[in-house]
DNA sequence: TTCCCTTCTTGGAACGTTCCAACTAGTGTC
DNA sequence: GACACTAGTTGGAACGTTCCAAGAAGGGAA
């Protein structure tokens, strides 16, 4: 709580240069002699000097931070994306400014309004819920790259996501493919990721000629809407014996409405899921699903928006990261 | 993309006043007349600007900004608590910079070197693993607000906290209240909020005249750690039908090696946790535990840490918010 | 000695705001 | 008609940096 902050021209006078010599030295230029060097770099550490970031980024016109957009923070996926995003920006030097989504739109408006403010370089969403028009109209000011849907485009915009309708494709075969027929699913409401995943689900069950077995129950991407759907499903489709599940969350839901009905997961009825949240994976939980390498999928945004701030216009990315099957505990044969 | 961005002189260029004038009417000072100010707002609009905050921070040396040093994101409960944080950071329009820390010291140093020359005008630490050395020396600089430990103290410190050892003793008292007698603990490793937790519990089997049943394996905190430790239970002290977690992550662990070691909980072995992560009281997992209030403890600290921004000199203030025992389904009455 | 070159160093301008003291134009009072 | 107010409005200084053109000091070549 010294009297006032130093500044660099606190350093200067104590070093007996000029403020000019200091900012120089600081940022490590080889043009400074190494007694000059030394006398700055002391005095600097002797008063405890901080280069105030906002004058610099004034001065400079580079902020040095990315703004990033979450939904929420229900969703544990969602912070093994961010992970990815701070491991990656934090090696850049870049300060990472995470606002949380609110569902209202009023107040979404103003918390991306302060991030603009901010001068962020460059966005990142996450599972947003903003309008096409608002992100091309953001994206006109600054680049975005978009975590886990890929139907926004603009000049500006690149996406990262999975391929929906492979991942659900490759679970429901692997259901058909331990013997089972009678599969539903639980969608996760109405969303271009959840309409994506049912399509897959739709064609697999088509292609295996199981057109007629189609079931298919809205949810809406939380534990307590996969619980309600699964027990539509046991009501109305009793002779169901596995259900893919539109994500983790949903299908923990699905567990606990499976185990409520007396049905044992996975001898009485099959599981599968979507997405790789990592506590679905612990031994207690040990819930089968499609993985999404979801950190490396944080970590990939913001080496491409990192790329595009750089260079301003290259080519739009649209990477679609691979899915894979996680084999676990709550998938069996069907015991009938 | 326009050749620049527009300044506030833009502005005041097209509305035909002066750059003062722009700044208090869109500051919304009742100094403006109605005409000015409609030509202002319009102009803005038009050309589609945008408030620098570096250099508004800059001219009024506020940053507006919070910074949040949070341990990782692997435990959800940070995500709860981070969740209280930004809504009370948000609504009082705070930006809020979230930098997860690394393991590695110097990284950490870096990261929260680079915290501070963002002129964060208060620091946000949740399970930190700072010295409380380098933490009175950040004090010096801004206030800090600490939320689950309370061992350190300083001028312009304030701590939220859960008392860890009343706590841990309801934990304990419930289980015996239930009839257990061989009750286990699993640590989370060599911190304060552990060693707290651990004295709750020697506490509650002494004063209940347990004190030679008293079983304490380290643990870490992490789901695996607790899966490990459980395991070490059941080797050692096959009489033991219950523990006591130090958090739920591990909880989760134990439970697993329970399954796995052909118990049923609660049946044959019962469980109870702390912390109240979300997701542990899913249907699915349903875990007994010691609920804090992790969302309230964010908003708490916000709360608090601008109440010092503003008013630097008030006491020191520790809140100990209540902890609560949740109960659900992993605990009953010892079976024989 | 003079001149040029290199190496190091410097002060001033700029970045986009806010704050402040001072100015202008009305309006009402005596 | 002079005066004091009030309501709006203004330009300049300041905030703490970076950038840039230019200066100073020292050494070598002619």
């Amino acid at each position: 709580m010294a009297g006032h902050k130093p500044t660099i021209h606190d350093v200067a006078a104590k070093a007996g240069v000029s403020k000019s010599l200091v900012s120089l030295a600081l940022r490590g230029s080889d043009k400074v002699s190494a007694e000059s060097r030394l006398a700055i770099e002391s005095a600097a550490a002797e008063l405890g000097y901080r280069p105030n970031a906002a004058a610099r980024s004034l001065a400079d016109r580079r902020s040095r931070a990315i703004g990033v957009l979450v939904l929420d923070f229900n969703n544990p996926i969602f912070a093994q994306i961010l992970d990815g995003v701070q491991q990656v920006a934090g090696v850049n030097g870049y300060n990472t400014l995470i606002v949380t989504g609110s569902s209202d739109p009023v107040r979404q408006e103003s918390e991306l309004a302060r991030l603009l403010e901010f001068q962020v370089e460059g966005l990142i969403l996450i599972a947003h819920r903003l309008s096409a028009e608002t992100i091309t109209r953001i994206s006109d000011e600054r680049p975005v790259t978009i975590i886990t849907r890929n139907d926004v485009t603009g000049a500006n915009v690149d996406t990262i996501s999975n391929d929906d309708q492979a991942g659900a494709r490759i679970a429901v075969e692997y259901l058909i493919t331990l013997g089972h027929s009678h599969i539903a699913h639980v969608t996760g409401g109405d969303n271009q990721i959840s309409r994506d995943r049912e399509k897959g689900y739709r064609d697999a069950m088509s292609t295996a000629g199981l057109r007629e077995n189609i079931h298919v129950i809205p949810g809406d991407f939380t534990d307590s809407g996969g619980y309600r759907a699964a027990n539509e499903i046991f009501e109305g489709r009793p002779e169901s014996t596995a259900a893919f599940v539109a994500n983790d969350l949903s299908a923990l839901g699905v567990m606990a409405a499976a185990a409520d009905s007396g049905r044992t997961v996975p001898n009485d009825f099959s599981v599968i899921g979507y997405d790789g949240m990592a506590l679905a994976s612990l031994r207690t939980l040990n819930l089968t699903t499609i993985q999404q390498p979801l950190v490396e999928m944080g970590r990939l945004a913001v080496t491409q928006l990192l790329k595009r701030i750089e260079t301003p216009n290259i080519p739009n990315v649209s990477v679609q990261v691979n899915s894979q099957l996680h084999r676990a505990g709550t998938c069996a044969p069907p015991s009938h």
